[in-house]
DNA sequence: TGTCAATGACTTGCATACCAGAAAATAAAA
DNA sequence: TTTTATTTTCTGGTATGCAAGTCATTGACA
């Protein structure tokens, strides 16, 4: 994983990786090698390598001699991995909690200003939704490295491709979500500066599952995107 | 993945990854893509496959136009892959604990009593340790299976290559280590069906660190294998 | 009209040839 | 002898053709 691999393949798999997140390759939507590897004006060589990669992250559906489909998002799987990211973030956090020092507050805060003019701005909301995506992402990342976590997160973050897939298809649906994500944020900053581990708990358990458990309204306007539930 | 791939790609890729798992291609050898087609009269194509997919797994690296090399053993992914599992198993675990019905024990102790067996034998170490790191892993998938949380250890199984590699090097160490192992599945087992918390968190972490503290000896005879620590 | 087999148009898996980059070996020059 | 070009020979990356599997259409036959 040190050493760099051929642009090319990375290139589509980056590419392509990106229009499935975002659902501009929706889900259930078929995709072949042969076309894309002329849309990118490539051999189907380095298009198989991506496809491959997709398939393992979840986010294809190799069917020999048929087909190649973008994956249905899978409820269990957002379901496993937020619980993995309770448990795991509640541990990370809480040991933070306990080393804290005022040294790190500065670049929370800076990140948590960010988010609040992001909110304070009149993006479209697509827009939105990305760039705060992203902030989110930082946060987290942030905080797990002020714990000295980092590699514990990058170990989240490359198997919750189907997660944030998810996160997407629910947050185009307001900014109510994202203002909520935000105050979350700040009151998870807090526990963690006054040391309140039960109101750190509460805080992560809210954080993590408040849109997931408001959104079966939301995807019932999408069925044919989901695989059927346990 | 719920669909099958072709048993040329797939078949080389076990029993490469088996082989580097069990040591037989050391880490920092070299391994080539025509030599492997070769010795499998296949051709490079699914050889690639095979190794991309070692690749992402961190057992193989691939430097383009240099080689592919067997990987050292990364002592901080293996460090982080004890803290995930340390993590999750004591919340999975306390789960279990706290819903524990006694349907559940006959399985388990049929497991233990497995792994009893195996101690008492006369097998050669070697394979006295594989089929004991078998048993072992038997014995945590159904505890999570009896937690409901089956999903969450295929998960783990799958990020652990870097683990299982090293705990295939300092097993062949001697009987002792894998006595340690059992004496702690019991007391783990214990713990749950006691509902003892405490006691279980203190056992998790000696069985999961126990073999990890004790090896820098055995490290130092192979100091070739494992990359510079952090 | 209904049934079933043949056919053709797709798909991905595999084999092979060629390309580009890197390193080692060789040859030429100081 | 030492140093520097140059060439040779490895490597993996890419392009492409063929093989094999799947499915929908079609046409013959009952």
């Amino acid at each position: 994983m040190a050493y760099k691999h051929t642009a090319t393949s990375d290139g589509v798999y980056a590419q392509l990786k990106e229009q499935i997140l975002h659902l501009e390759l929706p889900p259930g939507a078929a995709i072949s090698e042969i076309e894309t590897a002329e849309k990118y004006s490539i051999s189907r060589t380095p298009v198989r390598d991506a496809f491959k990669r997709l398939e393992r992250e979840g986010l294809l559906e190799i069917r020999p001699h048929i087909g190649t489909f973008i994956s249905l998002i899978d409820l269990n799987a957002v379901s496993d991995v937020l619980y993995i990211r309770e448990v795991l973030e509640f541990s990370v956090l809480s040991d933070l909690s306990r080393m804290y020092d005022k040294s790190q507050d500065l670049r929370i805060r800076l990140i948590l200003q960010a988010q609040k003019e992001l909110l304070d701005s009149d993006m479209p909301i697509e827009e939105l939704s990305r760039a705060f995506i992203n902030s989110d992402n930082e946060f987290h990342t942030a905080l797990f490295d002020a714990a000295g976590k980092k590699n514990i997160i990058k170990f989240l973050y490359e198997y919750n491709s189907q997660y944030e897939r998810f996160r997407t298809f629910i947050n185009f649906n307001g900014k109510d979500d994202l203002t909520k994500l935000y105050e979350a944020h700040v009151e998870i900053w807090n526990c963690i500066t006054t040391q309140d581990l039960d109101g750190l708990n509460a805080c992560i358990n809210h954080h993590l599952y408040d849109g997931f458990s408001s959104s079966s309204d939301v995807i019932s306007k999408c069925p044919e995107y989901f695989t059927k539930i346990r």
